[in-house]
DNA sequence: GACTTTATTCATCACCGTTGAGTCTATTGC
DNA sequence: GCAATAGACTCAACGGTGATGAATAAAGTC
């Protein structure tokens, strides 16, 4: 800890320093389970620095929660391909980014952090609604879009809630291509037979 | 407040107001959004009587949010029919109880709770592994019961997941009725040709 | 009716997130 | 190259949190 007030000399990224040591404590104590207190001295800074920063225990979490892809053009990507080939393309996709020792875990704090405050830092549920069941819906054509893409996104959303959120053993344990293997039909069931929108418009 | 030390004259069941005031409270502003203090004031109680009582915040949250029904019987007469009845049967006895506005909203909480303390009260983990996944797979014969199992259990998460927990508008949206046509192919493509354990062991 | 057990309050603890005031350094304008 | 300003930082304090131990009063027991 410096003892000396003011601003320091040099000119550290003390900013940076207490991202990390945030990341580090929200990933392995939760959000409700570390204190701003210990962040600071893990970072060597008044507490007092981490509001002026980030203005609160929320913005501080979600500065150090950031993420380094954007899950939405993950998905885009995964449907530029024939419906046949979605199951396998996003199964593939979700499992690499979440088995991601770098992303996994931030993921599955910031769902919980959301689900838990109402308005959730991030907005899981707002990624669930548009950025996957509404680019799925908008590809598909025909009267049950709806219907298939609602079932698609509860397929992907039972496969990340038993393996990385509520980590239920024998689901964390299989090997992903385990899990691709058991949940493809679970997806693939719901687009049998669609067909495509026409993208020309 | 009673203000006069001591116990109090006749017997007020204050334990019970206690759990009322608590269930009421934890309901509606979640588990870190409701201070003892104000469930005490609630109850017209001192906050140290609520430790008295259950020892902890935590004891009281398991407490009060404790259930009238055992979700591993329900599950037990869902399985209690031929293979091909269960996807709609497990998938009826869920909603309902899921449904039930005294049920569903304690059991979201308890959920959220229980990944959020890595050692969680009530152990919705062990229940899913142990009441849920081992229950199905130990009735299903064949070397692929396991995945078999892991799928429904996949399946239903998702479902849970995505209506009561994250809510996801467009799913929470959906009748039961249409949540049904939608899942139950999702839990009937896994246990599409399966054959039932000799039961007579 | 004395004694023990149970239910209750009060005072206090250490810790929490946030805020305002004060202090020092870096940057900018001349 | 110096003065003014803006930015980074610490300190002290606030009100709120869950928990605990001591004091007190009623209920239960013999």
């Amino acid at each position: 800890m410096n003892k000396v007030r003011g601003r320091r000399a040099g000119s550290p990224d003390t900013r940076a320093q207490i991202l990390e040591a945030a990341r580090d404590r929200f990933l392995s104590g939760g959000y409700a389970g570390t204190s701003m207190r210990a962040i600071a001295a893990d970072a060597g800074v008044d507490v007092a620095l981490l509001s002026y920063h980030f203005s609160s225990k929320q913005g501080l979490f979600a500065a150090a929660m950031e993420l380094p892809v954007r899950p939405g053009e993950l998905i885009e990507h995964a449907l530029d391909a024939p419906v046949e080939q979605w199951p396998g393309r996003i199964l593939r996709t979700v499992l690499r980014v979440w088995d991601d020792p770098e992303i996994g875990p931030v993921l599955a704090q910031t769902v919980l952090v959301s689900a838990t405050q109402e308005r959730g830092a991030g907005g899981f549920v707002e990624f669930l609604e548009t950025e996957l069941l509404g680019r799925i819906r908008g590809r598909l054509a025909g009267r049950d879009a709806d219907a298939r893409a609602t079932g698609v996104l509860m397929s992907i959303a039972g496969l990340l809630m038993a393996r990385y959120v509520v980590k239920v053993p024998s689901v964390a344990a299989k090997s992903s291509e385990e899990i691709v293997r058991i949940v493809t039909p679970s997806i693939a069931i719901h687009l049998r037979g669609a067909r495509l929108r026409d993208q020309s418009a």
